[in-house]
DNA sequence: GCATAAACGCAAGTAATTTGCAATTACTGG
DNA sequence: CCAGTAATTGCAAATTACTTGCGTTTATGC
């Protein structure tokens, strides 16, 4: 359990949001995760906490002020992890049954063949898909 | 122009797939872009020649074979590119605009850093994505 | 407690992609 | 070249993931 799960109000009042049930909630149980989710998972999880609606607004709030971290791994939707509750980290994705393991961060050296090792649930990794983001020359201020 | 550019059809007969004007027609354009395009780009630019639905079945069928490579720059949708008719690299993503620069592959030391120096139409770069794929031990054949 | 802003749930809407299916086209062997 | 077969196509409809509008409720700061 990370260090915000009981904390999740302090969090959310550090961050000028209102500390509600559901978001509460919401935060607890991404604190228990030990991967990122899809927000199916959430959805079934936290059916009892808060409506879906409420569930996608939340989780836009906590990625906007940095607060969780958003992941595409092809799969269709995204999937969210709780941000800062463990060091960086990658992510190998099973492309037959969508599993996902977290892989530490390291020096970048023959990064597949490292990280495979450092991938015990995995049998091979065969491709990675390395995405930057930042600002343009035209959109920065 | 890449390679395929002119030999779409014996790209097609290569890969076992019927060659079709529709196919040929995709694999053309996309051999003459320069950055992963969306379904809505090749969808506007190809009307004429294949029917969205077949657009999509056909971009399937590619990237099953490992001659397109399908990409998710957080945007919703997906994009494509042809493989192997450059050499390896990675893709900068404005935050602001959805402009896409090439980024060449290189040793990964101080990666954020080298890699803006090669990003001439980039300000700045603040984050990146990295994703494994695979299969993990228990789909491994 | 009370005013105000934030958040909520429900219903409806939208964008991207997929599926079903009958009609057409490409490929293969003769 | 030509028929038979399999692959591919286009259209309509469905599905999935996510978003928006809006009137009601709840949290926050005084």
């Amino acid at each position: 359990m990370s260090l915000y799960a009981d904390r999740a109000d302090e969090f959310l009042q550090a961050h000028k949001l209102s500390r509600t049930p559901g978001r509460i909630a919401l935060l607890k149980f991404l604190a228990a995760q030990r991967r990122p989710v899809s927000v199916e998972y959430l959805r079934r999880n936290l059916k009892n906490e808060l409506d879906q609606v409420s569930l996608y607004r939340a989780l836009e709030a906590f990625v906007e002020r940095g607060m969780v971290v958003q992941f595409d791994f092809g799969h269709g939707h995204a999937h969210y992890e709780l941000a800062h509750d463990r060091p960086h980290h990658h992510h190998a994705v099973c492309e037959s049954c969508g599993t996902i393991e977290d892989i530490p961060a390291q020096d970048r050296r023959d990064l597949l063949k490292s990280t495979l090792q450092k991938s015990p649930g995995f049998a091979q990794l065969t491709r990675h898909s390395l995405e930057f983001y930042g600002l343009c020359v035209s959109c920065a201020p």
